[in-house]
DNA sequence: GGCAGGTGATAGCATTAATCTATCACATTT
DNA sequence: AAATGTGATAGATTAATGCTATCACCTGCC
């Protein structure tokens, strides 16, 4: 008998509107519909519950003892829609996208951007995960991301690639080594030289053992950092020598001078980081617009370190 | 733009259900409904809002953030209708009523009935009112009151009165005094007495005024009492004699012997109680079986104190 | 490269639901 | 008795929902 798709919205606006008013004409007058309108609806709806809302009387209408229980449900009911709706506007600007970023640049890149990027985009509210390149791709294919912050090269015809700018590499040395009193320091100075780096899941290690190949330095396999703040610290202690992106450099070493930082002449390594996302989401014009919105802070602020692509 | 008139119940559930589902199709299934449907319906939903809710794929359909964010939403929607549907369901079989009561009856019959109502009314509840029979009446008309319990006379053409039983009055009279000394009291005993009674603006204060009146004995205007139970200390303290409904004595003072209770020969003071209600209450037939209900539990328990009219 | 299969989208038609105008039924007030 | 005010009812109109049939697109397989 009591059949919960028989209701509708309108029939418990109109249970409420009348229960304010008292009577069906009043009601009628303020949602400006006819009055008999409001005696089918709410005839429909009282044989639906299989309860009686309202006694009728000649001056006009009264709660009865179950009209009086339902109608705090009904004003409940309503106040949700309400919330449902202005939520929907207030998050119409803007929601919370989930941003799968690399350990080796989000958290050192991110820092130097949000603020700008709130300026531009005041309801932008992003929720920053961490993963590796290999991962992150697959990620945002299955939707696990909405958006991706990656070091190239990143593969798929159903995603977006926008490229952001490229990183360069620094050698880190420590202060004691032979290396670290040099005015400059060449390729040929490197051959033999142990590299420490971070372990092989991380697709840094890839690119750092092939540099290595190609200088005729040896990867150290013996110790391997987990993250670059402990590659840091295993250089500073005098374990080896590494590679370290510049933006990690300018965050978390800047003039401090330990270890030595520098250029290797004649040598250039670096990684070209891109923001992604699926072609068909419904947000990709967002998501072009953030990544062209970093473009032009880094553009602004970050061309000591990195270079637009 | 956003318009919440435009939502609709079927659109929340389908929103739910395709969430649920990741799929058009599948949801179409489970719903019972053609997928053509649930696209033109979760369209009208993202246009209403303005927002996108899903991403389309080929292997189905994801929630984009907006979605997620809006999801909880309408799975409270949806629990507060379920909610309204089932509180309407629950309360068909009864609901709060407000019942309205003179204070010379309802506390001493009430107790005595409402157990074995219980056992007839499962989901009986009531909400009970003290007023005096004046007010009763025209508390009951403008529906302050859902039903009343009150003493005869009652006026009013749209109401529907069911008379329930007589009560007779018993004579109190302190242990000290004179007529306590008696085997019987006659009316010629009472000559010159002074009566003490409650006040005015109690339909029990003109009864007693009556009574006295045709047994030339006087009522005490230096000292009345606000309630019964007022009244018997007055006449346990000697003040004087008076008339106690044969409920309150039975309830309230039993086999005691404080005061002495005892009846008048030759004379009968009664009073008549009922049950009314409106008419038009949709509720009505309730109200019938109430009071049927109730000369029942008087016919079985309570023929030593009152006579069923 | 072509075909099959799976998804959601679109179009047109049918069905159902909501709403309106006009009027009725009833009770109270003048 | 007539006027007035309320909610209820009937029939016509309008709006909304849902269906069938088909299209558009994409992926996977041969």
């Amino acid at each position: 008998m009591t059949h919960p798709e028989k209701l509708s919205i309108k029939q418990i606006r109109y249970f409420e509107a009348i229960a304010d008013s008292g009577s069906f004409r009043r009601a009628a007058d303020r949602l400006g519909v006819a009055q008999p309108t409001l005696t089918v609806q709410i005839a429909a709806l009282e044989k639906s519950l299989n309860v009686s809302l309202f006694e009728r009387q000649r001056s006009g209408v009264i709660l009865t003892p179950i009209g009086r229980e339902l109608l705090p449900r009904a004003r409940r009911i309503a106040e949700e829609l309400r919330g449902f709706s202005e939520q929907a506007r207030d998050i119409s600007g803007g929601s919370t996208y989930r941003m799968g970023v690399t350990r080796t640049l989000g958290p050192y890149l991110l820092p130097r951007v949000l603020p700008q990027l709130h300026k531009k985009f005041e309801n932008l509210r992003l929720y920053v995960r961490e993963s590796t390149p290999a991962q992150l791709g697959t990620e945002l294919k299955s939707a696990v991301h909405d958006v991706v912050m990656t070091t190239l090269p990143l593969q798929g015809d159903e995603l977006e690639i926008a490229p952001l700018f490229r990183e360069p590499v620094k050698l880190a040395v420590p202060l004691e080594h032979a290396l670290a009193q040099k005015r400059s320091v060449t390729g040929a100075d490197l051959i033999g030289e142990s590299v420490l780096t971070i372990n092989e899941q991380h697709l840094y290690h890839k690119q750092v053992s092939d540099l290595c190949e190609s200088l005729g330095a040896t990867v150290n396999h013996d110790f391997e950092g987990t993250s670059l703040d402990t590659l840091r610290q295993m250089v500073v202690m005098g374990m080896g020598i590494s590679f370290l992106p510049a933006l990690y450099v300018a965050s978390e070493i800047g003039d401090s001078g330990t270890p030595k930082i520098t250029d290797v002449d004649g040598v250039t390594m670096s990684r070209d980081h891109a923001l992604a996302w699926r072609r068909r989401s419904p947000h990709r014009v967002t998501f072009r617009q953030l990544a062209d919105a970093i473009k032009e802070v880094v553009k602004a602020d970050l061309t000591e370190e990195v270079t637009l692509i």
